[in-house]
DNA sequence: CATTTTTTTTAGATAAGACTAAAAATTTAT
DNA sequence: ATAAATTTTTAGTCTTATCTAAAAAAAATG
């Protein structure tokens, strides 16, 4: 079984092969987990050792079925929590990350289950992002760029991929939320920018922030 | 902030304190922890200094106020979760605790009270033990031992002092489980046994059964 | 009350996970 | 294609929490 550590490593790596680079470098899993390139060397050839990843030396990592699977149930646990927090405690978008990077690794097969059904078998988390069942099969993502959306289009906001505060701070300006329903009116092909109607106003929206707004068809 | 075996060290220390040993020994703590002497030494030396417990060399241990508020809150967070897992996800009594002490070192002041709220802000743990408030304070203990309930009382089990497979296998066979009603009918002073009603039929208890059985008054 | 016995503490070692500094391999650039 | 820059690995150190073995203190006993 993988330790804590073990697991947010896991998890690191699965969320960066997940953008789909192949191999996994050892600076990228260093700069995700906020630690020195050697830790990661340190742990990656842990890792290793238990059939968790393929390695070789200055080649990269790939994760094993055995990894992936640890990774995904992970991932799993993050997101039933996630649901939980904000359907059953009142917890906003923003503070449920910090608290469901700890209930993530609570072990109890009964637990996860059962919080599962509890949830009334959710299939995505409250930022739109998919969970994987019980056997590590993780459905296909529902949210997508608002820059991806079709004309005519209704979608609801789930997330942002840019979180500095300068475009939280946007966001908040023109009443832009979690759960905010956005309908693509029409798009400018010239500068990328889109005619949106928010809260039953009109609006344009930029090319930048249009690539920085995740949202899901309603 | 606590360790998480820091704050494990403190939970056994306030529950031996609480069997009313005014200084607790160093070996009792490692017997509780499951440890070695020598370790006990070196986590109370940590404990000292980070000001959770009062400390002599050779003259045991307390903890200071600082200390019992930290034991008391990682106590609050495992008996929430026990209701949470027996009251929402069909947990039994005996599957509870294993998780309960993973869950209990999650630290999220929101996610306690929300908790709290959730559950209507229980009073008591599944097996009768109070549920300290967020202030620290320690409602008394709800529970009781069959052998001090009154004649003509009814109670209803709510724990076992001896958690022996072998007692364990009795109470099944006599269809003595928790939630059970029992009615103390009379005391016969000779044995210290006593008369009761179980599931409407009338039987006779033993002094050790009657000592190793908690209930609480219905 | 002196001597065992028990308890507690100290000293030194180990494993996990992190670090710094330096060496080795790979990649980029001239 | 060789030099420079970057990435990755190794070597050695630190901290936390544990251990064993041995020393020191306290308690129990004859």
């Amino acid at each position: 079984m993988a330790t804590l550590s073990e697991e947010n490593y896991l998890k690191a790596i699965f969320h960066l092969a997940a953008d789909d680079v192949v191999s996994v470098s050892t600076n990228a899993i260093a700069r995700k987990m906020d630690t020195k390139a050697s830790s990661a060397t340190d742990m990656i050839q842990k890792l290793f050792e238990k059939g968790l990843i393929d390695y070789q030396k200055y080649k990269g990592v790939k994760l094993t079925e055995k990894g992936r699977l640890s990774a995904v149930s992970v991932i799993r646990k993050h997101r039933l929590w996630e649901v939980f927090l904000v359907d059953k405690l009142h917890f906003s978008w923003d503070e449920v990350h910090e608290v469901a990077e700890q209930l993530e690794h609570i072990k109890s097969k009964k637990l996860t289950a059962e919080l599962d059904a509890f949830l009334k078998f959710p299939t995505e988390d409250p930022h739109g992002d998919p969970i994987p069942d019980a056997m590590g099969n993780m459905p296909s993502s529902q949210k997508l760029l608002l820059a991806k959306v079709k004309q005519s289009q209704r979608c609801i906001c789930v997330g942002v991929k840019d979180s500095t505060p300068k475009f939280l701070q946007y966001l908040d300006k023109h009443k832009i939320a979690l759960g905010t329903e956005i309908t693509v009116l029409s798009r400018e092909s010239y500068d990328e920018s889109m005619a949106v109607k928010i809260n039953n106003i009109q609006r344009s929206i930029s090319k930048e922030v249009a690539h920085n707004l995740y949202v899901k068809i309603a």
